[in-house]
DNA sequence: TGTATTCAGAGAGCAGTGCTCTCGCAATCT
DNA sequence: AGATTGCGAGAGCACTGCTCTCTGAATACA
């Protein structure tokens, strides 16, 4: 069931060649067609693959941490993403960039694979807020800038009931923006948005950005 | 010069057909070759073309507060970023999307129009600092999560020097989080990666997240 | 005005693509 | 032993990027 994983790692997404899998594996183009419905179904099936192997990775690089250490979580989270991002560029690609031209992922069979990350960061975030340990970050409390407008609020209710969580709209909206976030920053090292050679140290700029996020999220840093 | 542009935005960027431009011009696919050296550089028309189309949209929405009401000015870049993502989902893909398979972009041709929104966002975030209206916000202060690492340090001196800036270093960091998280949070709302209906109010999503971003960036909310 | 040059576009053709169809071979079931 | 089933091959369709040659018209030059 390896279809074509590792030539979609060489060529990418919307290059992806049924013609050239069957060659790898060895096999006439209308042999694959016994196996898969079309090329929109390859690519589910990869899709849906990059996300579990995705989610795998980061549900072992959070589980390896105490459940307690909220921050050192979160940080291994990131640095989880992160690390397949690089690892498997045009898979990260197939999943986080944009839509491969003519393809409709089938909601019903992606959905659930597909949710695995955000799922495991607001675990986090819910269960640092159930211990008492996610506070509204002060830049926030004063002013209007964390009140939520009303039509937000309805579909955050919305989310929360569906993931079963106990976080107010404030710090759930605040988790989205670190969930989205998260993914630009990634997302603008693989594709090389930042340039050439802006940063030489990409590990060090993506920590300190990790920890800006934690600190957006009101995560505090403590372990 | 309009070479393609519609058929872009209605196949999208990897599906970019040179035929199917010919056809639409009303020509043969050879002739296209008379004004083009191949499909690459197609490509590269189409993504400078972007580039400028959604750098003169941000100047222009920026342009339009005065200089000193900075806050207001990085709303008006965000929305102005969003607006033209959301009515061009194809090019802004082709923009911040995945890279097109065996594509690379000729630097020295697309970094110029490439750079100019974040050049308008750094102009921004300056301006505010030089005014003194650009403050670390209150959960950076205490703790070292605003530290920079030494070979980070580094990269943000060449940039603070090649942009011209004045901005300290924990700033400039910051500067470039917001950024990439701004490009993240749009991205994922036109690439449909927050899932079918799961925000019924987009438009009050991306207006708080815009308000945290704001937060981040330092910049108060004062008019 | 007559010739030479240039240039835009047409058309054929190459190898590649997704996909459908038919056919043959081999293993399996009854 | 005979029938059924499944796997793969091969031909063929319309499409793609791209190269080549050829034609016809506009232009430059004398």
């Amino acid at each position: 069931m390896r279809l074509g994983r590792e030539h979609l790692a060489v060529h990418g997404a919307a290059a992806l060649s049924l013609r050239a899998v069957a060659r790898d594996l060895g096999v006439v183009s209308s042999a694959v067609y016994r196996y898969v419905e079309n090329r929109e179904e390859l690519l589910t099936l990869l899709l849906i693959d990059a996300y579990n192997e995705l989610g795998d990775e980061v549900d072992a690089a959070v589980g390896a941490l105490p459940e307690a250490d909220f921050a050192g979580r979160f940080r291994a989270l990131g640095e989880a993403v992160r690390r397949w991002a690089l690892r498997e560029p045009a898979r990260y690609g197939l999943l986080f960039g944009s839509p491969v031209p003519g393809y409709r992922a089938p909601a019903e069979r992606t959905t659930g694979p597909g949710t695995r990350v955000i799922r495991a960061l607001m675990d986090i975030l819910d269960g640092a807020y159930r211990a008492g340990r996610l506070a509204a970050p002060d830049d926030s409390a004063p002013d209007d800038r964390a009140a939520v407008a009303a039509p937000l609020a309805a579909d955050l209710a919305a989310i929360r009931t569906g993931m079963g969580l106990a976080v107010p709209d404030a710090l759930l909206a605040r988790g989205a923006l670190v969930w989205t976030s998260l993914f630009g920053a990634i997302s603008f090292e693989v594709f090389g948005q930042y340039g050439a050679d802006t940063f030489a140290a990409p590990d060090d700029l993506f920590a300190h950005q990790l920890a800006l996020l934690a600190g957006l999220a009101g995560l505090a840093q403590a372990a």
